[in-house]
DNA sequence: AAGTGCATGTAAGATGTTACATGATTAT
DNA sequence: ATAATCATGTAACATCTTACATGCACTT
């Protein structure tokens, strides 16, 4: 479903080739939503189909087919549909919290390997957030530049803080994890043998 | 993936039925994970093909069979080998953090509906992760307790707090997506007339 | 007699993941 | 030459959603 409007609100700013949004959105941890190149090829034909998008074929070198993608009208009216559409909170499906939760069933020292691990990782992704936030703030981003050059230049501040705003929450989000984390580190420290009941190999 | 070992942790606690597995994880707004009904049946089938739970049957009334399932020794031992193994933080794929990273594309009005439903509805889970965290640690989820029973009471309020920290990150997640909300419509009244260049429709 | 809750299932379709296959162009 | 990158696709599979179907037990 979503895929669909992220890909409509890319070729918004600016016409793409199916590998370029490919890039975009493969292993893209540092953007809002992530497909593999498997999704957006068939994706751009049905896209073509329905005439949100429209395909344009160029000639390069002998017979390379290289497709530019750009958005119809009839597929900005679709975005705009769907942006002014208010959805309820998507239902929370995390598997590291779920993790968590049974997390005394394992040796306290194993699950805080766990945490380690997942403050480890969240720390990258932070850095990576800051960085794309610091650069949508300082407009200095490809797709931002070109769709600020359509727009009215009293509106590049608040377009560009709108955008970095998203980030914003994402770094904050992750930071009140890690914190989450360290925390949880501490609750398995506070005392106590785990697993006493029904141990899944001999106790030592 | 998870909903399996979603299932054997609950199944951990103590035995149960599809229908009350099902009673569980269906829009389970107040729980780590939500599954529908016809998820459940046929991943119990699966799981009792590979040993992990077993199904009893059970006489009711005149032919009524109704199957308890409870975990086996290989159960546990593959919901810890699972519950040891660090996993990477999820792609983060958010529809609502979509759709506001193309807010300037609407009427600054209408994006602000969007905010306050979302604002809305985000109160409604917080309340309810609230109270569920409240009862856990105040020991008094019928889940909790059955758990509970088989432990070492010194390990309880070590348990029980473990569980509500889970639920306390909820919270704070969605309290601190509730503040980011806030701020994106001061954003997006901070100035601006919206979307200038190619309009959906006629300005007004 | 009809409705609600208990209880278990199937089917169709959308979405997402992993892996494989292919060929052209550009850089080393 | 050969490796990396550009570029586009298919296949198989797992997962998730929505909807329909069925029948028993208990209440009103």
């Amino acid at each position: 479903m979503s895929l669909q409007y992220a890909i409509l609100g890319v070729l918004d700013a600016r016409s793409m080739s199916g590998y370029e949004l490919t890039r975009m959105f493969e292993s893209s941890a540092r953007w809002v939503w992530s497909a593999p190149q498997s999704q957006i090829y068939p994706l751009l034909r049905k896209l073509e189909g329905e005439g949100l998008v429209q395909g344009e074929d160029q000639v390069r070198g002998e017979k390379m087919r290289r497709v530019q993608y750009s958005i119809t009208e009839d597929g900005r009216h679709a975005l705009r549909e769907w942006l002014r559409s208010p959805m309820d909170t998507p239902t929370i499906r995390d598997p590291q919290l779920l993790q968590a939760l049974f997390f005394d069933m394992i040796e306290p020292a194993e699950a805080d390997d766990v945490l380690a691990h997942q403050i480890e990782d969240l720390r990258t992704l932070i850095a990576q957030w800051e960085a794309h936030r610091e650069r949508l703030l300082a407009k200095d981003t490809p797709l931002l530049k070109e769709r600020l050059s359509q727009r009215d230049p009293a509106d590049h501040d608040r377009i560009a803080a709108l955008k970095a705003h998203v980030f914003t929450h994402l770094i904050e989000s992750a930071r009140s994890r890690a914190e989450w984390a360290e925390q949880a580190r501490r609750i398995l420290a506070s005392s106590g043998s785990p697993v006493t009941a029904h141990a899944d190999r001999p106790a030592h």
